[in-house]
DNA sequence: CTAATATTCGACCCACAGTTCGAATAATCG
DNA sequence: CGATTATTCGAACTGTGGGTCGAATATTAG
């Protein structure tokens, strides 16, 4: 194994089966949940073998946390470029949200996950967990926004951090309270958003 | 065993052990979830034998249910006076609300169970569970006071539905989110409230 | 082609947690 | 007081499910 292509030929196919992996956990993880997701179920879905499974990730919850973090990854791309945009900070939390929101459509189960499965994962010291920098990121922007949303006299003023639950719940309730069928549009989004904040 | 006084104090003490058991099954369901929750750490918070649990409760998740039903049923005592009240359809929903609010604040850990439990939980056949009747009154009450607020100009004119969603979430980010350390106020509740409905 | 290495997988292992058993104790009745 | 019934409980049972083993197969190297 001196040969270099075949090596990379190598680690692009192994890490195409991890997709797969990953893609046929998340379905059986969706609506099961951490603990309801039997490994012989995903090994089922995703079409391998148990045994194959534990040859590509070493435990139940690594898979559980590398999609996490391959969510939040790809979320944060989307993301990024709004956050450093240099539009007000009312119009670029917007932005933000309607982003989001955006995303969510396109891959409902995904982001269902995403957004639902750390609170019942969110144990001790998993705190820590890599994804977990990603989400802290995303909120520490949002919460900047706010803040310099208020100094700005764009947002009412309250705690910054009241506003963030507020606005929290609002956009949570908007794109996934209910039967989930009908999907929001953004420009639903940017109605509530805009007369919650006045 | 024909003595008839002697029947009722048996039942009522049943009736005082089995609240004994509830009790300590919420302060372990309250942060370990229904799987997350062992029988044993159950039975010695709550001070029984692991064997006497069974001889209360058939099995860990009628314990569950019971917990829940038990919470509804008081939850739903508090609310109905209110909800059959003869005040306008806005000022009902806020006071619903506000209300609510107020119970949470007085206990807590029964309360964030009752409303973050079911999602773990409601798995296929469960969802006729006694409790979820009173779920479901809840739900349809407050749509009703939507509809009503709608027609006659209370409420912005929007699909009823998008406006539940909002309000949903954004009292439960109000109420829940964040490290719960600080209890909202219902004067918070209320002009958040508001502001959205304009 | 042959040896070495990589990959796959069902069968097995075993710890854990829900449930049951059987005996021991307490309460009630006649 | 017995006798009967109600209650309690730790020990033992059992099914489930995460994780491992060893053999079988495929792939690459030389």
């Amino acid at each position: 194994m001196t040969n270099t292509a075949t090596m990379n030929r190598k680690s692009a196919e192994r890490a195409a089966r991890q997709e797969l992996i990953l893609q046929g956990a998340l379905t059986v993880f969706k609506d099961k949940g951490l603990e309801g997701a039997k490994i012989d179920e995903i090994a089922r879905v995703s079409g391998f073998g148990k045994a194959t499974l534990y040859y590509y990730f070493t435990s139940k919850e690594e898979i559980f946390s590398a999609l996490l973090l391959h969510g939040w990854r790809s979320l944060w791309r989307e993301l990024e470029e709004i956050a450093v945009g240099s539009d007000s900070p009312r119009a670029t939390f917007i932005s933000l949200l309607k982003k989001i929101a955006e995303l969510v459509n396109t891959d409902r189960p995904l982001y269902e996950f995403l957004f639902q499965a750390p609170q019942s994962y969110t144990r001790e010291e998993n705190e820590r967990s890599e994804w977990k920098a990603y989400q802290n990121r995303l909120y520490k922007v949002l919460m900047e926004l706010i803040e310099e949303g208020i100094q700005q006299g764009e947002f009412p003023k309250l705690e910054p951090r009241l506003i963030m639950k507020a606005m929290g719940g609002l956009f949570h309730g908007l794109v996934f309270l209910g039967k989930d069928r009908d999907t929001i549009t953004e420009n639903e989004i940017e109605e509530m958003l805009s007369n919650l904040l006045g």
